[in-house]
DNA sequence: CCCCAGTCCTGCGGGC
DNA sequence: TGCCCGCAGGACTGGG
């Protein structure tokens, strides 16, 4: 589930990578299905080895590693995947090691229980084609509410859907859609186009908010225990939310017993119908 | 354009 | 106790 806070951490965690450089990529044979990896193994290890890392960058739910070479190797975690400088969970789902000289550590992993996960060595133009405005909508945290309204504002879908189309705004999932929509009293079923200028402030600075509270607090782990730092630490976010995960249970603001879970584009979304009036 | 259902994938918890 | 099934939801795809 790691979605923009998770990202994030994981960003930051491995930050003091920053200088080192590339000296072997090995990619883990496991028991499952491997992930997607591109291009094959020979040549993005002719990519990649020799290199020096120069900056590590994210984008939504991306990782982006780049290189002297100005390639960039773009990690997206999905489900379960993990970015660690650490040992890894275990063993068998280890699915990509770098080794690392002239640095502070020797390795990079990226571990994948699900086996979801992508890594993607990407040229330049890579880039531009696959993390382009066309593929990817500004990041969840500094698109502008007008930004926001613009790309979604005469949509015919309810609000919580469209919060997680990567092409309208990148970041958000599905843990996150639920939680900002309460802060910004929205009714997740509320159609785009009968949003009020008003409102599209309050999602955008809720989202931000949000976000911003999770990434202090390292993100969510939630009760399967996956996801976890570059150091292989769990997160504290859990243990804020909200609504998410908690239907039944008291809303935080408004203090009744009202957190409803439904279903909307087979995926789970919480609200307090109290706080969160439908218009 | 939009929406929905199915797909990938593993681990888990509930039900019998 | 053991087995099956449904669920979790990142992104993507094909059909309507």
């Amino acid at each position: 589930m790691p979605e923009l806070p998770e990202v994030e951490t994981m960003r930051r965690g491995i930050l003091p990578i920053v200088g080192s450089t590339i000296s072997d990529v090995n990619f883990v044979r496991s028991r499952f299905r491997k992930i997607l990896i591109t291009p094959r193994s020979d040549q993005f290890r002719r990519k990649a080895i020799g290199q020096k890392v120069v900056d590590i960058g994210r984008l939504g739910k991306r990782i982006l590693i780049h290189l002297a070479n100005e390639n960039a190797i773009v990690i997206e975690p999905r489900m379960t995947g993990l970015v660690l400088l650490s040992s890894p969970p275990d063993e068998e789902h280890l699915r990509v090691g770098f080794q690392l000289e002239h640095g502070p550590v020797e390795m990079l992993w990226f571990w994948d229980r699900r086996g979801l996960g992508t890594v993607r060595l990407m040229s330049k133009q890579d880039q531009q084609a696959r993390l382009g405005s066309g593929q990817l909508g500004p990041d969840a945290l500094t698109i502008t509410a007008e930004q926001l309204r613009e790309k979604l504002g005469k949509s015919r879908r309810v609000i919580k859907v469209a919060l997680l189309d990567q092409k309208a705004i990148a970041g958000v999932g599905n843990l996150y859609a639920s939680e900002l929509l309460h802060v910004a009293k929205v009714h997740p079923e509320t159609r785009c186009d009968r949003i009020s200028k008003k409102q599209w402030s309050a999602i955008q600075s809720a989202m931000v908010d949000v976000l911003q509270e999770a990434i202090q607090h390292e993100g969510s782990t939630l009760s399967d225990g996956t996801y976890r730092n570059a150091l292989n630490i769990e997160g504290g976010y859990q243990n804020c939310h909200r609504v998410y995960g908690r239907d039944g249970m008291k809303c935080p603001r408004c203090r009744t017993p009202t957190i409803q879970r439904i279903v909307q584009a087979q995926r789970s979304t919480f609200f307090c119908p109290k706080c969160q009036k439908k218009r």
